[in-house]
RNA sequence: GGUUCCGUGGCCGAGUGGCUUAGGCACCGGUCUGCAAAACCGGUUACAGCGGUUCGAAUCCGCUCGGAACCUCCA
């Protein structure tokens, strides 16, 4: 069988995944800023983590997943002075900066819930971690990496350049990015535009800030990844994950900061997951191009005629590969939604199919194929174009064309099960545990076969759709009827 | 303006040198059915344009057109 390739945006390839630490591995990811609610695309991005998650741990690895809650410290632009995003919305709103986190932060792990994302092993806050980055500038200062600048602490991009290049995952070249920077108000204190602030001292009339040897301030943009992901995981860990916009300058600033302090790269495999697009543009807090998640599940929203439950819209996810752009649109998103539906029965057959003394096709090389796409960089498109291949199998050993065996059948269960459910994260919401239900539905089945057979079909129809009207769909074959929501 | 990426059939979306007619949705025909639905079998539509490299390119190179991300907070 194949072994599992990550395309690394650092090296640019694809390579070979090899824990650091024999079958442990630690993977960090950029979590969201808690000003405003999440949107979806915000959701592909951790979705996306969510199933690299499942699949490591669907290989007996033992993960450790951290992911961060940013509560602090984003400034809002150079030109507002420093003025951090919780702070001006909670000035907005009237409300305590930790009331405007605590809303979102509940907000976003009730969404992440309802898409079936297992939580993160540790998701700590940048607010929760002040002594850890105050003690991690103080670091960088000691090698000499930064300087203070009226109280704040400006990270020496063009210093640090001489002895480790700067711009290597993002493939810019420091003179490049000298040439193109722009002329901003407030950057007087920075010795180079390209100088980021590990730490800032706070203006009088700002909310967040903690004491520091340098200034009443609070810790700089990108500090808060390097000290937690550094704090929980160690100065090397394996897999650090964000979306695409964050590679510049977000991860860079981080790779510099964790050579800085540590004096080696803080990670093995860097990836990034592309956008999730609406019209065509990325969705965006900013710009309005938003749809949210609570809006997508109800259908109450002016892009959609109807709602789509959570494992709909992540099978839709996962339908096209986390490095590719995807384009959400009312068409793409009801096609999966049936495509699901298909996939869900293929499983219900799958559970009750009838075996032979052999298979009349190789199902040990279906379930290589699943573990092939997923070694592939986790291509979750191929997989499920392998499970729709099954499932043309599942099917037609139904309708007795094709065969398995009993040793066949056991290992294609557990297999599709533990893709379709626990890889892919996706859950059978077709599926009834109201025994009552099932009880009612067993009485109309009955009175309706016998209304066939006494060839009364205006009941039979009656019943057939008052109950489609209702969203229970009924299923005539040589074995008698079954029915599905 | 600079950096990077993309452009696949009616729609979504894999594939990156030769055999995947990927897969899903839609559509058409057939089997099954009292009629349907589902399922199964079969079919239709393709690699933005132009030029080049090659025995051979959707896949490599160049140009043109179109789109996106980053260069300011952003998943």
């Amino acid at each position: 069988m194949s072994k599992l390739h990550i395309y690394n945006t650092l090296t640019k390839q694809k390579e070979e995944f090899k824990p650091i630490q024999d079958d442990h591995v630690g993977m960090y990811v950029c979590g969201p800023t808690v000003y405003s609610y999440v949107h979806l695309g915000n959701c592909r991005t951790f979705t996306s983590f969510d199933m690299v998650y499942r699949y490591l741990l669907y290989l007996g690895y033992k993960v450790r997943y951290v992911r961060n809650i940013t509560d602090v410290g984003h400034l809002e632009s150079d030109a507002d002075q420093g003025e951090d995003k919780i702070a001006k919305k909670a000035r907005l709103e009237q409300l305590e900066p930790m009331e405007i986190v605590q809303r979102y932060t509940v907000d976003f792990r009730n969404v992440m819930r309802q898409l079936n994302a297992h939580p993160p092993n540790i998701e700590p806050t940048a607010t929760g971690h002040l002594i850890e980055q105050i003690q991690m500038v103080q670091e960088i200062l000691d090698k000499g990496f930064a300087y203070e600048s009226n109280g704040s602490v400006y990270f020496d991009v063009e210093k640090y350049n001489e002895s480790h290049g700067y711009g290597e995952l993002s493939g810019r070249k420091i003179e490049d990015l000298i040439a193109g920077s722009r002329e901003l108000d407030g950057q007087e204190e920075k010795r180079s535009p390209l100088d980021f602030a590990i730490w800032k001292k706070a203006s009088p009339e700002h909310i967040m800030r903690w004491p520091s040897p340098w200034s009443d301030g609070f810790p700089g943009w990108h500090l808060e990844c390097s000290a937690m992901s550094t704090k929980y995981l160690g100065e090397t860990f394996d897999i650090h994950g964000g979306g695409m916009d964050l590679k510049f300058p977000h991860h860079e600033c981080e790779i510099a900061q964790g050579c800085a302090a540590t004096g080696h790269k803080p990670v093995k495999y860097w990836m990034h997951t592309n956008m999730l697009t609406l019209n065509g543009k990325k969705m965006s807090k900013s710009t309005g191009n938003t749809l949210s998640p609570a809006e997508l599940f109800s259908g109450e929203n002016d892009k959609l005629e109807k709602g789509y439950s959570p494992s709909v819209v992540r099978f839709f996810m996962m339908q096209a590969h986390y490095s590719s752009e995807l384009d959400f649109s009312s068409d793409a998103i009801s096609a999966s939604e049936k495509g699901f539906i298909k996939l869900m029965t293929a499983y219900g057959v799958l559970l009750k199919l009838e075996t032979s003394s052999q298979s009349s096709k190789n199902v040990q090389e279906m379930v290589d194929s699943f573990y092939d796409a997923m070694n592939d960089d986790f291509n979750t498109p191929i997989l499920i174009a392998n499970l729709f291949e099954t499932t043309k199998y599942i099917n037609s050993v139904h309708v007795g064309t094709e065969t398995i065996s009993k040793e066949d059948l056991e290992l294609l269960q557990k297999e599709f099960r533990g893709f379709v459910f626990d890889v892919l994260g996706l859950v059978n919401e077709t599926e009834s545990d109201n025994s009552k239900m099932d009880e009612v539905m067993a009485l109309l089945m009955e009175i309706r076969a016998e209304s066939r057979a006494k060839k009364d079909f205006a009941t039979s129809d009656l019943i057939r759709d008052k109950l489609q009207e209702a969203g229970i769909t009924i299923k005539d074959s040589k074995e008698g009827t079954t029915w599905t929501f």
